[in-house]
DNA sequence: AGTTTCGGCGCC
DNA sequence: AAAGGGCGCCGAAACT
C-alpha cells in the first residue's frame, strides 16, 4: 500500500511528502520538498493523495500542469464523519479533528469567504488552518477508525472517496471554465432588452413594458416593486396578495401580460446581463466557482455568477472553440431512478431497469396513460406534497408502488421525530433545520423546544417538524442521486485522462465536457459507460439503469 | 452608511 | 390545479 501519499504544504513554500501504511500512519520518513509539483510529479506510482483541504492544494499544482489521480480531502471526509456520528455542528477543520482527538480547545471553523465577482482565480489564497504533516496524519488514522466504526464502512469508504474525487472535479472545472462568447451573449441581449440608455438605467424594452403597464393602469407603476403592483391592482378592483407568477397569470387584466413579461426580462437583465458579462466571463470562459458538497444533500452550489441556474435562452452564448464540440449530457428522470434502487421496490426497479421514458412506464402502470400526471405523482411523493393533484395521485402511486412510497415516508417520519437520515452511501441530513439552529444558537436559546419533545402522530406534528419531515424525505432521494452523480463524475474523469477533452460543467444530473470533434463520439461512450459503472458501485447490483441523454453540439442552447 | 432580510424567479 | 425539496442572485426594504 505504498501507493497511498500524504501531502501538506510548509511554510516556506514547500511541501512536507510522506508514504504511508494501510493503517493510515506514515510508513516511511517524512521528507520536505521545495517544490510542490515536482514532489508529485516524481511520483507517478502514486494513486491517492492524501491531503488537508484539495483547495488548499490542488489548485496550485494544476496550475503547474499536474493532475493527480485520486485524494483523500481529510476536511471533506471531517465533514460527512461529524454528520454521520450525528455532530452536526461541530467544527470540521483538521485542526479541530486534531483538538478533539489531543483534548485541546477546538478552534472553531474559518468563516466562510463570500463570493467575489470578478476576482482573480480564489486559487493561491490560504484557506483555513494549515497543519503539520504528521499531526494531519493522527486525525487521518483517527478517521480510517471512525469509517470502520460506521455501520457501512464500504460505503463510508466509498463516500469519502467520491467526495474527494469531486474536491478534484470542481477544481478542475474551476481551473477549465465553460466556454463563452461575449459577443453571442451581447447580441441575445440586445435581441431581448434592447439598446442600453447611459446612466445604467434600464434598457428600452423594460422601459416600454413599464410604460405598458403603467399606461393600462391608469398611473405609474413601478412592476419591479411587488408591494407597488399589488396596490394598483387593488385600486383596479382586483386582490392579490403577491406578484408571483401563478398569482398574477389567471388575473383578467390588460397590465398582466406586459407585466410578466417585464418580470421575465427584468430577471434576466439583473442576473444575466452586461454586468454579470463584465464580471463572470474573460477570455472566452465563464469561471464561477464550483463547490463540491456546498449542500447537505451532497449537491454542488456555486460561488458567484449563478451558474447553476443559467437562464436557457442565455445558454446562446455557451459555444465551443473552434473544432471543438461540447458534449451535453442530461441523466433521464434520475430521482425516481434513484428512487427504485435505494428503495428496492420491485414494480419502480421493473420500470427503471428499462431505458425508455420512466414516467410514462409509471403511467401505463398506474396512471391509464398520463405522463403528466405519473410525473406530478412521483414528484410529489419525492417532495412530500401536502395538497391537490399531487396528493390524489400519490394513493395510485402506492398501490403500484408501495414500497418506494413507504421508503420516503419513513424518511420523513424519521426527519419529524429528529431522527438521522442518511442517503445510500451515508451522506446524513442535519437532524433539524440548520438555518433555525443557527438562529436559535446566535440567539443563546437552547435548541429544545416542546415541539420537538412530542411524539410524532399523524396529523399532529408542527409545522416546523412536518418541513422537517419534507426535507428528510427529499433529502434520501436527492442526497442519494448526489453520492451516484460523484460517482459518476469521478469514473468519467478517470475515462477522459489523456484525452483532451474537459469536464467544464455539472449541474446536479447534467454534465458538460468540451472536446475536439474528432473526441465527441467517445467522449459519448465514456459517458453512458461512466453512468453504468456508477450506478453499480453505488447501488451494487441492481437492475436499475441510468440512462442519459446526450448532444454533441457546438452551443448549449442547442442541447434540447 | 452598512448589513441583513425579503420577494421573486432562474435552474435542477 | 396548486404552491412540496435543494440552491444563488439581485434590488428593495427593513434593520442597525
Amino acid at each position: 500500500m505504498t501507493d497511498r501519499w500524504a501531502l501538506a504544504p510548509a511554510e516556506d513554500g514547500g511541501v512536507d511528502v510522506a508514504p504511508l501504511g494501510p493503517d493510515g500512519l506514515p510508513a516511511g520518513p517524512v521528507r520536505r520538498e521545495a517544490d510542490p509539483a515536482e514532489a508529485v510529479r516524481s511520483r507517478p506510482g502514486v494513486t491517492r493523495w492524501v491531503w488537508r483541504s484539495t483547495a488548499e492544494v490542488y489548485p496550485r499544482l494544476l496550475a503547474t500542469g499536474v493532475r493527480v489521480e485520486r485524494a483523500y480531502d481529510i476536511e471533506a471526509a471531517e465533514t460527512l464523519l461529524l454528520g454521520h456520528e450525528g455532530r452536526y455542528g461541530e467544527p470540521r477543520s483538521a485542526a479541530a479533528a486534531l483538538a478533539r482527538l489531543r483534548g485541546g480547545p477546538v478552534p472553531p471553523d474559518p468563516p466562510q469567504r463570500a463570493a467575489e465577482p470578478g476576482a482573480q482565480s480564489p486559487l493561491f489564497e490560504p484557506q483555513g488552518i494549515p497543519l503539520p504533516l504528521t499531526d494531519l496524519l493522527a486525525v487521518y488514522a483517527e478517521q480510517l477508525r471512525r469509517t470502520d466504526a460506521t455501520a457501512r464502512p464500504d460505503r463510508m469508504r466509498l463516500l469519502t472517496a467520491a467526495e474527494s474525487a469531486g474536491m478534484l472535479v470542481a477544481t478542475e472545472m474551476n481551473r477549465a471554465g465553460l466556454p463563452w462568447r461575449a459577443d453571442v451573449h451581447r447580441a441575445v441581449l440586445h435581441d431581448l432588452l434592447g439598446e442600453r440608455y447611459a446612466g445604467g438605467g434600464e434598457p428600452r424594452r423594460l422601459a416600454e413594458l413599464a410604460e405598458e403597464g403603467s399606461a393600462a393602469f391608469g398611473r405609474r407603476v413601478r412592476p419591479d416593486l411587488p408591494a407597488d403592483v399589488v396596490k394598483a391592482f387593488a385600486q383596479a378592483g382586483i386582490k392579490v396578495t403577491s406578484t408571483r407568477r401563478w398569482e398574477i397569470e389567471s388575473v383578467d387584466h390588460p397590465a398582466v401580460k406586459p407585466l410578466l413579461e417585464y418580470k421575465k426580462l427584468y430577471r434576466i437583465w439583473v442576473a444575466h446581463g452586461w454586468s454579470w458579462l463584465q464580471d463572470w466571463v474573460r477570455e472566452g470562459r465563464f469561471r464561477p466557482e464550483f463547490l463540491a458538497g456546498g449542500t447537505v444533500t451532497g449537491r454542488w452550489v456555486t460561488n458567484g455568477g449563478g451558474a447553476l441556474q443559467i437562464p436557457k435562452v442565455i445558454r446562446r452564448a455557451a459555444v465551443a472553440d473552434p473544432g471543438w464540440r461540447l458534449v451535453v449530457a442530461d441523466a433521464d428522470q434520475m430521482e425516481p431512478r434513484v428512487l427504485a434502487a435505494i428503495s428496492r421496490d420491485p414494480g419502480l426497479m421493473e420500470v427503471a431497469g428499462r431505458e425508455t421514458d420512466l414516467y410514462q412506464s409509471v403511467s401505463d402502470r398506474a396512471f391509464s396513460g398520463d405522463r403528466a400526471q405519473a410525473k406530478l405523482a412521483v414528484l410529489g411523493a419525492v417532495y412530500g406534497q401536502t395538497s391537490g393533484d399531487g396528493l390524489k395521485n400519490l394513493a395510485a402511486l402506492r398501490r403500484r408502488f408501495p414500497k418506494a412510497v413507504a421508503f420516503v415516508d419513513e424518511a420523513a417520519r424519521a426527519g419529524e421525530e429528529g431522527r438521522l437520515v442518511r442517503t445510500w452511501l451515508g451522506r446524513t441530513c442535519p437532524p433539524a433545520a440548520r438555518a433555525t439552529d443557527d438562529a436559535v444558537e446566535e440567539a443563546g436559546i437552547p435548541a429544545a423546544s416542546d415541539e420537538d419533545s412530542r411524539p410524532w402522530t399523524p396529523g399532529y406534528a408542527s409545522t416546523d417538524a412536518r418541513a422537517r419531515g419534507r426535507f428528510a424525505r427529499n433529502f434520501v432521494v436527492q442526497g442519494s442521486a448526489a453520492d451516484w452523480a460523484l460517482l459518476l463524475l469521478a469514473a468519467l474523469r478517470q475515462t477522459l485522462n489523456g484525452m483532451a477533452a474537459e469536464l467544464v460543467f455539472f449541474q446536479h444530473d447534467e454534465v458538460i465536457v468540451h472536446c475536439p470533434e474528432e473526441e465527441a463520439e467517445a467522449v459519448v461512450t465514456a459517458i453512458r459507460e461512466a453512468a453504468d459503472l456508477a450506478g453499480r458501485l453505488t447501488f451494487g447490483e441492481t437492475p436499475v439503469r441510468f440512462p442519459f441523454t446526450t448532444a454533441v453540439v457546438e452551443c448549449y442552447a442547442d442541447a434540447k
